[in-house]
DNA sequence: TCCCTTCATGCAAAAAAATAGCATCGAACT
DNA sequence: AGTTCGATGCTATTTTTTTGCATGAAGGGA
């Protein structure tokens, strides 16, 4: 089984792709899309799903009328590189809400947090009475978001 | 009209949460769920889209199986804070499709930007053939992203 | 307190959509 | 040429969503 090399075509691409910009679109909505008949686009479509290469699908909110008002990236540095510290941390991360996605880069053993606050305040609680207390943070470098002039565009297929 | 200010009980919060977790839950699903009927799912969905509290559904892939395997964070800081700079940038940004998203932040006029690429030749192309060579492009630094271990939880609500 | 309006709700019917069955077509291979 | 295999469209079936409608609970006057 070698489900990480499925083949794709242009259909299969294109099928992808509206579906990465809207996943309730009919069956005869994307046939007139693509040329192809709706069971046809099913089929399709559940191969995609089988394959993986579907992970799912998901409601996308808006932020700002859940009163979600500021969004922020924080850094997070860790001061040992132990494989506690780590495993601690990430424990605390998947807690808090808040906290959207984390990523782990390359360098230094830190983190990035995508943060989604009602408030300054809250944000500013999360940072020194959350992350900075936890025993193997060392530094926090956060960065308020002003705007997104590209937000979720599907990913090239 | 003040879609900004809908009231959201228990319920639709819990609705809300189920949908971004799977767009795809059936109502009769939703429904055991929730304890709810179908058809009240049903009319809870509407009445949430309609208030513009779920802007649409879309599908996620899996960037690995589509032969993504290098994810980056890239910082730009911009020469100077022109009006004209910035839409030029901006404009840049909605060509590139491996760029998924863009946030300006508060400090400096800079992004950063979200990019997905299939190697690292091609991601260090688009910074050295893309970015850098742009006119109000001064400075860009990149991170390469190892591991995420927190990923695109569902907004609290 | 009583009446009236309003709105959320469940059930059942209707409409819409997804899925499965089936025969056909075309490309790849022998 | 013959054969196999998979993709396709059409149709029938099943599943899901949406709508119509009556009920009941909550809130607002008089």
């Amino acid at each position: 089984m070698q489900k990480n090399s499925i083949e794709l075509d242009e259909t299969d691409r294109a099928l992808l792709t509206a579906l990465q910009k809207n996943a309730y679109a009919t069956g005869q909505e994307l046939s007139d899309m693509l040329n192809l008949s709706a069971s046809q686009i099913g089929r399709r479509r559940q191969r995609l799903e089988e394959a993986g290469l579907i992970m799912g699908y998901r409601a996308r909110l808006d932020p700002a009328r859940l009163g979600l008002d500021v969004q922020a990236f924080v850094q997070v540095q860790l001061a040992r590189h132990g494989s506690d510290e780590g495993a601690s941390f990430t424990r605390l991360l998947s807690t808090r809400p808040e906290i959207i996605s984390a990523w782990t880069m390359t360098g230094e053993a830190d983190y990035l947090l995508r943060v989604f606050c009602p408030d300054l305040q809250t944000l500013n609680r999360l940072i020194h009475e959350v992350l900075l207390v936890h025993r193997s943070v060392s530094r926090v470098h956060s960065q308020i978001v002003m705007d997104q002039p590209k937000g979720d565009a599907p990913l090239p297929v």
